[in-house]
DNA sequence: TCGCGATAGATTGTCGACAATCAATTAAAA
DNA sequence: TTTTAATTGATTGTCGACAATCTATCGCGA
Protein backbone atom coordinates (compact mmCIF):
# COMPACT_ATOMS: atom_id res chain seq x y z
CA UNK A 1 0.00 0.00 0.00
CA UNK A 2 1.74 2.42 1.48
CA UNK A 3 5.83 0.51 1.62
CA UNK A 4 7.66 0.03 -1.49
CA UNK A 5 8.26 -3.46 -0.80
CA UNK A 6 10.37 -5.11 -3.20
CA UNK A 7 9.40 -8.21 -3.51
CA UNK A 8 5.83 -7.06 -3.87
CA UNK A 9 5.76 -7.59 -7.72
CA UNK A 10 4.43 -11.35 -7.20
CA UNK A 11 2.42 -12.62 -9.85
CA UNK A 12 -1.21 -11.39 -9.13
CA UNK A 13 -4.22 -13.58 -10.42
CA UNK A 14 -7.26 -12.07 -12.35
CA UNK A 15 -9.64 -12.36 -9.11
CA UNK A 16 -7.31 -9.88 -6.95
CA UNK A 17 -6.94 -7.52 -9.19
CA UNK A 18 -10.67 -7.53 -10.02
CA UNK A 19 -11.16 -7.51 -6.25
CA UNK A 20 -9.46 -3.94 -5.87
CA UNK A 21 -11.24 -2.82 -8.80
CA UNK A 22 -15.01 -3.84 -7.25
CA UNK A 23 -13.63 -2.36 -3.96
CA UNK A 24 -13.07 0.79 -5.22
CA UNK A 25 -16.13 1.15 -7.05
CA UNK A 26 -18.02 0.42 -3.69
CA UNK A 27 -16.03 2.94 -1.88
CA UNK A 28 -16.36 5.26 -5.04
CA UNK A 29 -20.26 4.64 -5.01
CA UNK A 30 -20.30 3.20 -8.54
CA UNK A 31 -22.66 0.51 -6.23
CA UNK A 32 -24.14 1.50 -3.64
CA UNK A 33 -25.38 -0.77 -0.85
CA UNK A 34 -28.49 -2.88 -1.33
CA UNK A 35 -27.95 -2.93 -5.04
CA UNK A 36 -26.69 -6.37 -6.47
CA UNK A 37 -23.93 -8.00 -8.75
CA UNK A 38 -24.60 -9.81 -11.67
CA UNK A 39 -21.83 -12.09 -12.73
CA UNK A 40 -22.41 -11.76 -16.64
CA UNK A 41 -22.70 -8.38 -16.54
CA UNK A 42 -19.40 -7.34 -14.42
CA UNK A 43 -17.82 -10.49 -15.93
CA UNK A 44 -17.90 -8.89 -19.28
CA UNK A 45 -17.37 -5.19 -18.30
CA UNK A 46 -13.90 -6.36 -16.42
CA UNK A 47 -13.26 -8.56 -19.62
CA UNK A 48 -13.01 -12.06 -18.20
CA UNK A 49 -14.62 -14.91 -17.52
CA UNK A 50 -16.78 -15.60 -14.63
CA UNK A 51 -14.81 -18.19 -12.60
CA UNK A 52 -12.35 -15.35 -11.81
CA UNK A 53 -14.88 -12.57 -11.34
CA UNK A 54 -16.33 -15.36 -8.73
CA UNK A 55 -13.23 -15.42 -6.66
CA UNK A 56 -13.72 -11.43 -6.34
CA UNK A 57 -16.78 -11.37 -5.16
CA UNK A 58 -16.14 -14.65 -2.63
CA UNK A 59 -13.15 -12.40 -1.28
CA UNK A 60 -14.87 -9.11 -0.84
CA UNK A 61 -17.82 -11.08 0.70
CA UNK A 62 -15.05 -12.45 3.46
CA UNK A 63 -14.31 -8.66 4.32
CA UNK A 64 -17.72 -7.67 4.76
CA UNK A 65 -18.10 -5.69 1.87
CA UNK A 66 -20.89 -7.75 0.29
CA UNK A 67 -23.41 -10.72 1.01
CA UNK A 68 -24.61 -13.52 -0.40
CA UNK A 69 -27.58 -15.90 -0.36
CA UNK A 70 -26.81 -19.00 -2.54
CA UNK A 71 -29.30 -19.39 -6.12
CA UNK A 72 -30.07 -15.70 -5.30
CA UNK A 73 -27.87 -13.08 -6.05
CA UNK A 74 -24.47 -11.07 -4.34
CA UNK A 75 -25.32 -7.74 -3.40
CA UNK A 76 -23.51 -4.97 -1.60
CA UNK A 77 -23.35 -5.49 2.07
CA UNK A 78 -26.67 -2.84 4.00
CA UNK A 79 -25.90 -0.23 6.36
CA UNK A 80 -27.65 -0.96 10.17
CA UNK A 81 -27.47 0.59 13.02
CA UNK A 82 -26.32 -2.45 15.33
CA UNK A 83 -23.94 -2.82 12.58
CA UNK A 84 -22.62 0.36 12.89
CA UNK A 85 -22.46 -0.26 16.51
CA UNK A 86 -20.59 -3.84 16.80
CA UNK A 87 -18.08 -2.35 14.52
CA UNK A 88 -17.27 0.47 16.93
CA UNK A 89 -17.70 -1.25 20.05
CA UNK A 90 -14.82 -3.93 18.95
CA UNK A 91 -12.60 -0.97 17.35
CA UNK A 92 -12.66 -0.05 20.58
CA UNK A 93 -11.58 -2.86 22.09
CA UNK A 94 -9.07 -3.92 19.17
CA UNK A 95 -7.83 -0.23 19.08
CA UNK A 96 -6.32 -0.14 22.58
CA UNK A 97 -5.26 -3.73 22.41
CA UNK A 98 -3.39 -2.55 19.41
CA UNK A 99 -1.91 0.47 21.47
CA UNK A 100 -0.81 -1.55 24.27
CA UNK A 101 1.34 -3.91 21.92
CA UNK A 102 2.73 -0.89 20.49
CA UNK A 103 3.45 1.54 22.88
CA UNK A 104 6.98 0.63 23.96
CA UNK A 105 7.37 -0.25 20.41
CA UNK A 106 7.36 3.84 19.36
CA UNK A 107 10.47 5.41 17.81
CA UNK A 108 11.69 8.30 16.19
CA UNK A 109 10.51 6.25 12.32
CA UNK A 110 6.74 5.65 14.32
CA UNK A 111 6.42 9.11 15.12
CA UNK A 112 7.48 10.34 12.06
CA UNK A 113 5.32 8.35 9.99
CA UNK A 114 2.44 9.04 12.31
CA UNK A 115 2.99 13.03 11.54
CA UNK A 116 3.33 12.22 8.06
CA UNK A 117 0.06 10.92 7.79
CA UNK A 118 -1.84 13.25 10.07
CA UNK A 119 -0.41 15.60 7.46
CA UNK A 120 -2.06 13.74 4.25
CA UNK A 121 -4.73 14.00 6.53
CA UNK A 122 -4.58 16.99 6.99
CA UNK A 123 -4.08 18.25 3.35
CA UNK A 124 -6.86 16.10 1.97
CA UNK A 125 -8.97 18.05 4.62
CA UNK A 126 -8.25 21.24 3.04
CA UNK A 127 -8.54 20.10 -0.84
CA UNK A 128 -12.59 19.00 0.02
CA UNK A 129 -12.28 15.38 -1.01
CA UNK A 130 -14.49 13.62 1.36
CA UNK A 131 -13.17 10.28 0.02
CA UNK A 132 -9.46 10.68 -0.01
CA UNK A 133 -10.50 12.27 3.35
CA UNK A 134 -11.80 9.20 4.79
CA UNK A 135 -9.25 6.76 3.04
CA UNK A 136 -6.60 9.06 4.83
CA UNK A 137 -8.02 8.40 8.02
CA UNK A 138 -8.18 4.71 7.87
CA UNK A 139 -4.60 5.18 7.04
CA UNK A 140 -3.86 7.50 9.81
CA UNK A 141 -5.09 4.48 11.93
CA UNK A 142 -3.87 2.05 10.37
CA UNK A 143 -0.47 2.96 11.67
CA UNK A 144 -1.04 1.72 15.42
CA UNK A 145 -2.12 -1.71 13.73
CA UNK A 146 1.05 -2.25 11.97
CA UNK A 147 3.01 -1.16 15.01
CA UNK A 148 1.58 -3.43 16.91
CA UNK A 149 3.81 -6.47 15.37
CA UNK A 150 0.69 -8.75 15.46
CA UNK A 151 -0.64 -10.70 12.27
CA UNK A 152 -3.79 -11.72 13.24
CA UNK A 153 -4.49 -8.46 14.90
CA UNK A 154 -3.41 -6.83 11.08
CA UNK A 155 -6.00 -9.15 9.82
CA UNK A 156 -8.85 -8.22 11.31
CA UNK A 157 -8.36 -4.61 11.30
CA UNK A 158 -8.25 -5.16 7.75
CA UNK A 159 -11.69 -6.33 7.80
CA UNK A 160 -13.18 -3.94 10.32
CA UNK A 161 -11.40 -1.10 8.31
CA UNK A 162 -12.92 -2.65 5.17
CA UNK A 163 -16.93 -2.41 6.63
CA UNK A 164 -15.94 1.06 8.48
CA UNK A 165 -14.82 2.66 4.85
CA UNK A 166 -17.80 1.46 2.94
CA UNK A 167 -20.13 3.22 5.78
CA UNK A 168 -18.48 5.84 5.78
CA UNK A 169 -18.03 6.33 2.30
CA UNK A 170 -21.97 5.30 1.90
CA UNK A 171 -23.17 7.40 4.51
CA UNK A 172 -21.20 10.81 3.09
CA UNK A 173 -23.02 10.42 -0.82
CA UNK A 174 -26.29 9.61 1.09
CA UNK A 175 -26.19 13.12 2.86
CA UNK A 176 -22.98 14.74 2.76
CA UNK A 177 -21.63 13.70 5.88
CA UNK A 178 -18.79 15.61 7.61
CA UNK A 179 -15.43 15.00 7.64
CA UNK A 180 -13.67 14.28 10.16
CA UNK A 181 -12.57 17.08 12.37
CA UNK A 182 -9.29 18.64 12.56
CA UNK A 183 -9.12 19.26 16.04
CA UNK A 184 -10.52 15.34 16.95
CA UNK A 185 -7.41 13.93 15.00
CA UNK A 186 -5.06 16.44 16.28
CA UNK A 187 -5.84 15.45 20.14
CA UNK A 188 -5.52 11.82 18.50
CA UNK A 189 -1.98 12.13 17.16
CA UNK A 190 -0.99 14.11 20.59
CA UNK A 191 -1.99 11.34 22.80
CA UNK A 192 -0.59 8.60 20.71
CA UNK A 193 2.70 10.50 20.60
CA UNK A 194 2.61 11.59 24.49
CA UNK A 195 3.94 9.53 27.26
CA UNK A 196 0.79 8.79 29.17
CA UNK A 197 -1.16 5.85 28.45
CA UNK A 198 -4.57 6.58 30.49
CA UNK A 199 -4.75 9.80 28.54
CA UNK A 200 -4.23 7.57 25.39
CA UNK A 201 -6.83 4.62 26.28
CA UNK A 202 -9.74 7.50 27.12
CA UNK A 203 -8.57 9.55 24.07
CA UNK A 204 -9.62 6.21 22.09
CA UNK A 205 -12.76 5.95 23.66
CA UNK A 206 -13.93 8.82 23.10
CA UNK A 207 -12.39 9.00 19.48
CA UNK A 208 -14.45 5.56 18.98
CA UNK A 209 -17.81 7.60 20.90
CA UNK A 210 -17.34 10.59 18.61
CA UNK A 211 -17.56 8.35 15.55
CA UNK A 212 -19.74 5.95 16.60
CA UNK A 213 -22.59 8.80 17.38
CA UNK A 214 -21.99 10.74 14.46
CA UNK A 215 -22.72 7.85 12.11
CA UNK A 216 -26.16 7.01 14.21
CA UNK A 217 -27.28 10.41 13.91
CA UNK A 218 -26.86 9.84 10.35
CA UNK A 219 -28.34 6.57 10.27
CA UNK A 220 -30.98 7.63 12.31
CA UNK A 221 -32.00 10.68 9.82
CA UNK A 222 -31.85 8.46 6.68
CA UNK A 223 -34.58 6.28 8.61
CA UNK A 224 -36.96 9.10 9.04
CA UNK A 225 -36.30 10.41 5.69
CA UNK A 226 -37.13 6.84 4.34
CA UNK A 227 -40.42 6.54 6.98
CA UNK A 228 -41.46 10.14 5.50
CA UNK B 1 -24.49 -26.40 15.43
CA UNK B 2 -26.17 -26.29 18.61
CA UNK B 3 -29.35 -24.41 18.10
CA UNK B 4 -32.16 -27.17 16.07
CA UNK B 5 -32.72 -23.09 14.33
CA UNK B 6 -35.86 -23.82 12.37
CA UNK B 7 -34.72 -22.44 9.06
CA UNK B 8 -31.51 -23.62 8.98
CA UNK B 9 -32.39 -26.27 5.93
CA UNK B 10 -31.89 -23.54 3.51
CA UNK B 11 -30.19 -25.02 -0.19
CA UNK B 12 -26.66 -25.43 0.07
CA UNK B 13 -24.24 -25.62 -2.29
CA UNK B 14 -21.28 -27.92 -2.82
CA UNK B 15 -18.54 -25.57 -2.02
CA UNK B 16 -20.27 -25.10 1.10
CA UNK B 17 -21.03 -28.80 1.98
CA UNK B 18 -17.23 -29.48 0.90
CA UNK B 19 -15.65 -27.24 3.19
CA UNK B 20 -17.07 -29.34 6.20
CA UNK B 21 -15.86 -32.35 4.63
CA UNK B 22 -12.30 -30.88 3.94
CA UNK B 23 -12.58 -28.87 7.63
CA UNK B 24 -13.58 -32.21 9.26
CA UNK B 25 -10.98 -33.89 7.54
CA UNK B 26 -8.23 -31.56 8.71
CA UNK B 27 -9.11 -31.81 12.12
CA UNK B 28 -9.16 -35.28 11.90
CA UNK B 29 -5.24 -35.35 10.96
CA UNK B 30 -6.17 -36.89 7.67
CA UNK B 31 -4.95 -33.65 6.42
CA UNK B 32 -1.72 -32.49 8.40
CA UNK B 33 -0.29 -29.39 8.46
CA UNK B 34 1.70 -28.40 5.94
CA UNK B 35 0.68 -31.12 3.28
CA UNK B 36 0.03 -29.77 -0.14
CA UNK B 37 -4.16 -29.99 -1.57
CA UNK B 38 -4.20 -31.15 -4.91
CA UNK B 39 -7.36 -29.99 -6.45
CA UNK B 40 -8.07 -32.60 -9.66
CA UNK B 41 -7.39 -35.24 -7.04
CA UNK B 42 -9.53 -33.61 -4.04
CA UNK B 43 -12.66 -32.92 -6.45
CA UNK B 44 -12.27 -36.83 -8.42
CA UNK B 45 -12.39 -38.10 -4.69
CA UNK B 46 -15.55 -36.12 -3.87
CA UNK B 47 -16.88 -36.58 -7.07
CA UNK B 48 -17.65 -33.19 -7.96
CA UNK B 49 -16.11 -30.49 -10.52
CA UNK B 50 -12.69 -28.27 -9.83
CA UNK B 51 -15.14 -25.05 -9.51
CA UNK B 52 -17.26 -26.10 -5.99
CA UNK B 53 -13.98 -27.55 -4.71
CA UNK B 54 -11.72 -24.12 -5.55
CA UNK B 55 -14.61 -22.49 -3.89
CA UNK B 56 -14.47 -24.83 -1.12
CA UNK B 57 -11.17 -24.73 -0.43
CA UNK B 58 -11.19 -20.33 -0.91
CA UNK B 59 -13.17 -20.62 2.59
CA UNK B 60 -10.78 -22.19 4.57
CA UNK B 61 -8.22 -20.03 3.13
CA UNK B 62 -10.17 -17.41 4.85
CA UNK B 63 -10.78 -19.59 8.14
CA UNK B 64 -7.16 -19.53 8.36
CA UNK B 65 -6.68 -23.39 7.75
CA UNK B 66 -5.06 -23.36 4.49
CA UNK B 67 -2.63 -20.76 2.61
CA UNK B 68 -2.48 -20.55 -0.56
CA UNK B 69 0.13 -18.95 -3.55
CA UNK B 70 -1.11 -18.25 -6.70
CA UNK B 71 0.46 -20.56 -9.27
CA UNK B 72 1.85 -22.87 -6.40
CA UNK B 73 -0.36 -24.49 -4.57
CA UNK B 74 -2.76 -25.08 -1.31
CA UNK B 75 -1.31 -26.32 1.67
CA UNK B 76 -2.64 -26.81 5.62
CA UNK B 77 -1.42 -24.10 7.47
CA UNK B 78 1.48 -24.65 9.13
CA UNK B 79 2.15 -23.56 13.11
CA UNK B 80 4.25 -21.06 14.07
CA UNK B 81 5.19 -20.56 17.83
CA UNK B 82 4.32 -16.65 17.25
CA UNK B 83 0.97 -17.81 15.54
CA UNK B 84 0.38 -19.77 18.60
CA UNK B 85 1.01 -16.52 20.66
CA UNK B 86 -0.71 -14.33 18.61
CA UNK B 87 -4.12 -16.44 18.90
CA UNK B 88 -3.87 -16.71 22.51
CA UNK B 89 -3.22 -12.78 23.01
CA UNK B 90 -5.91 -11.93 20.65
CA UNK B 91 -8.60 -14.74 22.40
CA UNK B 92 -7.56 -13.14 25.88
CA UNK B 93 -9.13 -9.57 25.04
CA UNK B 94 -12.09 -10.58 22.70
CA UNK B 95 -12.94 -12.88 25.50
CA UNK B 96 -12.44 -10.49 28.05
CA UNK B 97 -14.73 -8.09 25.81
CA UNK B 98 -17.18 -10.88 25.32
CA UNK B 99 -17.53 -11.80 28.80
CA UNK B 100 -18.28 -7.95 29.45
CA UNK B 101 -20.90 -7.79 27.00
CA UNK B 102 -22.73 -11.00 28.17
CA UNK B 103 -22.32 -10.60 32.02
CA UNK B 104 -25.69 -9.03 33.01
CA UNK B 105 -26.90 -10.67 30.26
CA UNK B 106 -26.23 -14.10 32.04
CA UNK B 107 -29.80 -15.62 32.91
CA UNK B 108 -31.37 -19.56 33.56
CA UNK B 109 -30.68 -20.54 30.54
CA UNK B 110 -27.11 -19.51 29.98
CA UNK B 111 -26.19 -21.22 32.97
CA UNK B 112 -27.82 -24.24 32.53
CA UNK B 113 -26.42 -24.03 28.92
CA UNK B 114 -23.03 -23.45 30.24
CA UNK B 115 -23.70 -26.20 33.04
CA UNK B 116 -24.59 -28.97 30.42
CA UNK B 117 -21.86 -27.93 27.93
CA UNK B 118 -19.32 -28.93 30.67
CA UNK B 119 -20.94 -31.90 31.17
CA UNK B 120 -20.70 -32.91 27.86
CA UNK B 121 -16.69 -32.08 28.36
CA UNK B 122 -16.00 -34.02 31.44
CA UNK B 123 -18.11 -36.93 30.03
CA UNK B 124 -15.69 -36.98 26.77
CA UNK B 125 -12.70 -36.53 29.32
CA UNK B 126 -13.70 -39.64 30.80
CA UNK B 127 -14.25 -41.43 27.48
CA UNK B 128 -10.38 -40.54 26.59
CA UNK B 129 -11.27 -39.35 23.05
CA UNK B 130 -9.24 -36.42 22.61
CA UNK B 131 -10.89 -35.02 19.79
CA UNK B 132 -14.12 -34.78 21.15
CA UNK B 133 -12.52 -33.27 24.08
CA UNK B 134 -11.45 -30.75 21.91
CA UNK B 135 -14.71 -29.88 20.01
CA UNK B 136 -16.57 -29.94 23.35
CA UNK B 137 -13.71 -27.93 24.99
CA UNK B 138 -14.42 -25.44 22.07
CA UNK B 139 -18.07 -25.48 22.60
CA UNK B 140 -18.01 -24.79 25.99
CA UNK B 141 -15.95 -21.49 25.48
CA UNK B 142 -18.40 -20.31 22.53
CA UNK B 143 -21.23 -20.10 25.06
CA UNK B 144 -19.60 -16.79 25.80
CA UNK B 145 -19.23 -15.55 22.34
CA UNK B 146 -22.96 -16.56 21.71
CA UNK B 147 -24.82 -14.65 24.51
CA UNK B 148 -22.75 -11.74 23.43
CA UNK B 149 -25.10 -10.64 21.36
CA UNK B 150 -22.58 -9.14 19.42
CA UNK B 151 -22.72 -10.88 15.31
CA UNK B 152 -19.20 -9.46 14.46
CA UNK B 153 -17.26 -10.75 17.72
CA UNK B 154 -19.12 -13.97 16.92
CA UNK B 155 -17.80 -14.14 13.29
CA UNK B 156 -14.24 -13.21 14.22
CA UNK B 157 -14.42 -16.04 17.31
CA UNK B 158 -15.63 -18.49 14.36
CA UNK B 159 -11.82 -17.55 12.65
CA UNK B 160 -10.30 -17.91 16.08
CA UNK B 161 -11.81 -21.21 16.92
CA UNK B 162 -10.75 -22.70 13.35
CA UNK B 163 -7.23 -21.65 13.78
CA UNK B 164 -7.00 -23.00 17.83
CA UNK B 165 -8.57 -26.01 16.78
CA UNK B 166 -6.56 -26.77 14.30
CA UNK B 167 -3.41 -25.89 16.02
CA UNK B 168 -5.02 -28.40 19.44
CA UNK B 169 -5.57 -31.12 16.90
CA UNK B 170 -2.52 -31.55 15.22
CA UNK B 171 -0.11 -31.22 18.50
CA UNK B 172 -2.47 -33.92 20.29
CA UNK B 173 -1.99 -36.03 16.84
CA UNK B 174 1.94 -35.01 16.60
CA UNK B 175 3.07 -36.12 20.45
CA UNK B 176 -0.35 -36.89 22.10
CA UNK B 177 -1.05 -33.71 23.40
CA UNK B 178 -2.41 -34.36 27.67
CA UNK B 179 -6.38 -32.68 27.33
CA UNK B 180 -7.62 -30.07 29.18
CA UNK B 181 -7.50 -30.32 32.98
CA UNK B 182 -10.17 -30.95 34.71
CA UNK B 183 -10.09 -28.86 37.45
CA UNK B 184 -9.05 -25.71 34.86
CA UNK B 185 -12.38 -25.30 33.47
CA UNK B 186 -14.19 -25.91 36.87
CA UNK B 187 -12.70 -23.30 37.90
CA UNK B 188 -13.56 -21.75 34.80
CA UNK B 189 -17.14 -22.41 35.03
CA UNK B 190 -17.59 -21.44 38.56
CA UNK B 191 -15.97 -18.23 38.04
CA UNK B 192 -18.14 -17.71 34.71
CA UNK B 193 -21.62 -18.29 36.60
CA UNK B 194 -20.08 -16.48 39.77
CA UNK B 195 -20.72 -12.66 41.04
CA UNK B 196 -17.23 -11.59 40.52
CA UNK B 197 -15.87 -9.98 38.11
CA UNK B 198 -12.93 -9.25 38.81
CA UNK B 199 -12.15 -12.87 39.77
CA UNK B 200 -13.97 -13.52 36.16
CA UNK B 201 -11.34 -11.21 34.47
CA UNK B 202 -8.48 -13.41 36.17
CA UNK B 203 -9.65 -16.23 35.57
CA UNK B 204 -9.40 -15.62 31.91
CA UNK B 205 -6.23 -14.26 31.75
CA UNK B 206 -4.84 -17.01 34.38
CA UNK B 207 -6.43 -20.08 31.57
CA UNK B 208 -5.38 -18.42 28.44
CA UNK B 209 -2.13 -18.18 29.94
CA UNK B 210 -2.01 -21.74 30.79
CA UNK B 211 -2.88 -22.83 27.41
CA UNK B 212 -0.59 -20.97 26.05
CA UNK B 213 1.92 -22.05 27.92
CA UNK B 214 1.40 -25.36 27.53
CA UNK B 215 0.82 -25.39 23.58
CA UNK B 216 4.19 -23.31 23.42
CA UNK B 217 5.91 -26.24 25.28
CA UNK B 218 4.89 -29.32 22.76
CA UNK B 219 5.85 -27.02 19.89
CA UNK B 220 9.23 -26.48 21.46
CA UNK B 221 9.47 -30.04 22.05
CA UNK B 222 8.65 -30.54 18.69
CA UNK B 223 11.30 -28.45 17.56
CA UNK B 224 13.59 -30.25 19.61
CA UNK B 225 12.86 -33.18 18.18
CA UNK B 226 13.16 -31.81 14.52
CA UNK B 227 16.49 -30.26 15.12
CA UNK B 228 17.94 -33.87 16.98
C1' DT C 1 32.20 -32.40 -8.42
C1' DC C 2 29.46 -28.35 -8.55
C1' DG C 3 26.65 -24.88 -10.62
C1' DC C 4 23.53 -23.48 -14.20
C1' DG C 5 20.21 -23.66 -18.04
C1' DA C 6 16.84 -26.34 -20.74
C1' DT C 7 13.21 -29.61 -20.68
C1' DA C 8 9.16 -32.34 -19.10
C1' DG C 9 5.65 -33.28 -16.05
C1' DA C 10 2.30 -31.79 -13.07
C1' DT C 11 -0.72 -28.23 -11.20
C1' DT C 12 -3.12 -24.12 -11.15
C1' DG C 13 -5.60 -20.21 -13.68
C1' DT C 14 -9.03 -19.28 -17.10
C1' DC C 15 -12.65 -19.96 -20.30
C1' DG C 16 -17.20 -20.93 -22.53
C1' DA C 17 -21.31 -23.76 -22.34
C1' DC C 18 -24.94 -26.32 -19.97
C1' DA C 19 -28.03 -27.42 -16.04
C1' DA C 20 -30.39 -26.10 -11.74
C1' DT C 21 -32.73 -22.68 -9.37
C1' DC C 22 -35.13 -18.51 -8.38
C1' DA C 23 -38.20 -14.28 -9.09
C1' DA C 24 -41.73 -11.97 -11.54
C1' DT C 25 -45.56 -12.31 -14.53
C1' DT C 26 -49.53 -14.20 -16.28
C1' DA C 27 -53.52 -16.80 -16.14
C1' DA C 28 -56.93 -19.47 -13.94
C1' DA C 29 -59.94 -20.70 -10.18
C1' DA C 30 -62.43 -19.84 -5.87
C1' DT D 1 -61.38 -9.42 -5.86
C1' DT D 2 -58.19 -12.39 -3.96
C1' DT D 3 -55.56 -16.34 -3.94
C1' DT D 4 -53.10 -19.86 -6.12
C1' DA D 5 -50.81 -22.35 -9.78
C1' DA D 6 -48.12 -22.45 -14.00
C1' DT D 7 -44.83 -20.26 -17.06
C1' DT D 8 -41.16 -17.61 -18.63
C1' DG D 9 -37.10 -15.05 -18.29
C1' DA D 10 -33.00 -14.16 -15.98
C1' DT D 11 -29.26 -15.54 -12.88
C1' DT D 12 -26.52 -18.55 -10.43
C1' DG D 13 -24.26 -23.30 -9.83
C1' DT D 14 -21.63 -26.73 -12.15
C1' DC D 15 -18.90 -28.92 -15.54
C1' DG D 16 -15.06 -30.31 -18.73
C1' DA D 17 -11.32 -28.63 -21.55
C1' DC D 18 -7.51 -25.48 -22.68
C1' DA D 19 -3.77 -22.20 -21.60
C1' DA D 20 -0.38 -20.24 -18.34
C1' DT D 21 2.73 -21.15 -14.81
C1' DC D 22 5.58 -23.53 -11.58
C1' DT D 23 8.71 -27.32 -9.84
C1' DA D 24 11.72 -31.04 -10.36
C1' DT D 25 14.71 -33.55 -13.29
C1' DC D 26 18.19 -34.02 -16.56
C1' DG D 27 22.09 -32.70 -19.17
C1' DC D 28 25.80 -29.66 -20.15
C1' DG D 29 29.74 -26.89 -19.15
C1' DA D 30 33.16 -25.05 -15.92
Amino acid sequence: MSVPAVGKLQKQTFGARIADELRKAIFAGDLVPGSALIETALAEQFGVSRGPLREAIRQLIDEGLLVQVPFSGTRVTELSEIAIREIYSLRTTLEIFAFRLAWDRRDAGFRAEMLQRQQALLAAIDTGDEMECIRREMHLHSLVYEAADHQLLLEIWGGLKGRLQLYLASNYLAHGRHGPRRTGHDSFVAAALGDSWPVMEAEILQHMRLGSEETERFLKARKEKVDA
